[in-house]
DNA sequence: TACCTGTAGATTGTTGACACTGCGAGATTC
DNA sequence: GAATCTCGCAGTGTCAACAATCTACAGGTA
């Protein structure tokens, strides 16, 4: 019997929940909700077009991503990030990213950086174009495909909910990138260095770059 | 009106899912519940006495955790930990508490090191008494202490869902701690490493640790 | 006999309704 | 006038029933 030839993509259903969380996570990571604020389940499952029992769960899921916060009876609110928060997030990410640098220098050739490269080569695009939002979307993307290099999804799944509060973080400090070329730079420094072979020197530059970021925006709460 | 005076400890309602969410994981973690199995929602609803909405939320959290696989529509499963999943798991743990140790270290004088030292205590003490279960327990428990020292709220957090998943794979392989005197030894090596503030000792060490830990649930996956 | 098809049972996904909790506005008392 | 109490409202927590989906098995056909 000729069960291929044909050689459909198979249908991947997304859970309910799953394209909801999906959705919030965008509007909570873009700032269209304003952080501390309530979030009611009974409008937001009219707004969906859900009933509660969906919606709960793709709350539980933000819940547990950190971007939310649950007060028992009371209900659940967008988490408010203080100074300790951002400087906790990008410890943490100093954590992941590193390790993921370790890994991907370990395996010597093996590794495939085309990713990083094109990651980089879309963050000078988005720099070249002038829009804030594009360059931080692109200069994550850059430290996603660093991490996704490594090949540990628990590595991965760490990073997402770390590069969902930065997101977090960045739109809600309205955080600017006060000198585009700077940031762009520390991008490649940190790839050559990966390119050549040298550890040391690529996790030094790492650490750097994440210490401006803590900066930038911490300079950006005072405010 | 006086309200003090009585000094009573407040009361803390633990939410429902949240105490069914905590059950199960003991259940999973201690492989009451064995691998691959598939867990039925009524039946765990009726054994908990409660209706599947917050039978239905307390899987969503253990789903997050990684400690549950979902296949939509079918139901939700035990999952099961493959080699890659041991190394990986051991890699990112790696990753979070050598993380730790150079947070512990840099703080200098200021690190709290009573928890470490107390946890290495118990360690010993389960080793004499010579219980595996206790045995493990304690290791983890020196893991957990190294990791809440760094005073990071998101590496613990993160570090909790792999020690759960480090739990799973040590009962599940019923992985024999063979050398148990070494173990306790590997431990103390890495406080003295952390009490004399030499961190790449500390590091290396842990390293070392760390790798045995992979090898010995490897070898018994073998089997 | 081998294969396909349709149906039955079981299980998950979703819904609307009910119960309980906490907050705030208004009435009451000193 | 200020503090306290009471009631109502808004919201979450929980439940039982309904709808949709999948697996397995029985029946039919070539």
């Amino acid at each position: 019997m000729v069960t291929s030839d044909w050689e459909f993509t198979p249908v991947v259903q997304q859970s309910t929940p799953g394209l909801i969380a999906q959705q919030l996570r965008e509007s909570l990571i873009s700032g269209k909700i304003t952080a501390g604020s309530q979030l009611s389940e009974a409008a937001l499952a009219k707004a969906f077009g859900v009933s509660r029992g969906p919606l709960r769960e793709a709350m539980q899921r933000l819940l547990q991503e950190g971007l939310l916060r649950s007060e028992r009876n009371r209900g659940i609110f967008v988490k408010e990030l203080t100074q300790d928060d951002i400087a906790d997030i990008y410890d943490a990410r100093s954590a992941i990213e590193s390790a993921a640098l370790r890994m991907v220098v370990s395996r010597g050739a093996s590794a495939d950086l085309s990713k990083l490269r094109q990651a980089c080569a879309n963050l000078a695009k988005a720099a070249a174009s002038g829009e804030r939002q594009s360059v931080s979307d692109a200069d994550l993307s850059f430290h996603a495909a660093l991490v996704n290099a490594s090949g540990s999804p628990r590595l991965v799944r760490m990073q997402a909910t770390l590069l969902a509060e930065t997101r977090m973080c960045i739109t809600a400090l309205e955080a600017t990138q006060d000198d585009v070329a700077t940031v762009v730079d520390e991008h490649r420094l940190i790839l050559e260095a990966l390119e050549s072979g040298s550890l040391e020197t690529a996790l030094e530059r790492l650490q750097d770059h994440m210490q401006d970021g803590v900066m930038r925006l911490q300079r950006a709460e005072e405010v």
